[in-house]
DNA sequence: GTCTATAACCAGATAGAC
DNA sequence: GTCTATCTGGTTATAGAC
């Protein structure tokens, strides 16, 4: 393995484990076993351990949105798709065995020294993602219960709210009941 | 200072640290230095640093309902004791400097070795504040725009993750946000 | 029950050979 | 650009004196 290779590899042995584990309990030697490279190597593609999860997320939050976009490809009808949003999130929760947001566990877990551009990076995808709703909710907010950014702002936290959540029991209850609810407000 | 004091003293210097720089991130070395204590006198009093944390996160359980109880206490009607509920999440967000919820916070961040006491405790604090919301829902849910249950879960999950997504954006404006939506909504 | 000293181990990062 | 060996300082936990 050479080149690229070496670096592709190592950017999926750390995301995994930065998920699985968390950022701060995954070391540099874990990493680098079971990515099959030398020490060097790693250390040659990255300047640091923080650059690695920085790296890491800002390919996560490229990915996120391709695979959001292609999940809700299949749907024309601006409500069945933001409800779709939350399948989305179902099926996310459960491929990756209910460890909730790495953006936003990684940007719980980070030292003062490194947040910042971690923070940024959670922030940029957070606000995409309510930029994605919010063209949903302008073109089907018909009940008017709850004005334009509101709306938006519901259904944000509650995906937000219910993804954690969903850490912590396990379940996807939080966000199926989410579902039933923004099927409500709409 | 000894016997309880000094346990005290470990818990409280542990209980900030853990907060401010993570658990993962706060060395047993730290909290000797900060409490000015021996090291063999933390080993008496915890038998590891997971103890360390779970009777702080017991602790931080109790002190958090009576200090909800003792804030709700200056209202009367139940529609305004709901959005204190907003109003108190804001307060403590302020006071613990946008960090998140300490329970969310070390759920997230805790080893698979360690991660059951934690999430037990953490899941058995947010059903209680459900229990709390859920009390209040049924004695004001005039609009009926959404069912009980369903209300109640909406208000618990705009909480929750408001006050997560406030410690990525070191703000108040999601839980702000979510006080109008609870207002429209009940 | 508090103290100091130390064990046993693992972290992130770098130097220099090839 | 990949390799191995090593540096320095950190970690949690325990032993034994007082």
């Amino acid at each position: 393995m050479k080149g690229q290779a070496v670096k592709d590899k190592i950017l999926d042995v750390a995301s995994d484990l930065f998920y699985k584990q968390g950022y701060n309990l995954t070391g540099i030697n874990q990493i680098i076993d079971e990515s099959d490279i030398a020490r060097a190597s790693l250390y040659h593609h990255f300047k640091s351990k923080t650059d690695l999860l920085v790296e890491n997320l800002r390919r996560a939050d490229e990915n996120y949105f391709l695979q959001l976009e292609k999940f809700l490809a299949s749907f024309t009808d601006p409500k069945e798709k933001l409800l779709a949003m939350v399948d989305f999130r179902i099926a996310l929760q459960k491929k990756l065995g209910f460890g909730g947001c790495r953006f936003m566990k990684s940007s719980l877990e980070i030292s003062k020294e490194e947040e910042k551009k971690v923070l940024s990076i959670t922030h940029a995808n957070k606000e995409k993602l309510k930029k994605v709703i919010r063209g949903l909710v302008s073109q089907v907010n018909q009940k008017q219960i709850l004005p334009d950014d509101l709306l938006t702002e519901t259904i944000f936290l509650l995906l937000e709210g219910a993804s954690l959540y969903g850490a912590v029991t396990k379940s996807s209850l939080s966000l199926k009941k989410s579902k039933k609810i923004i099927e409500s407000l709409i």
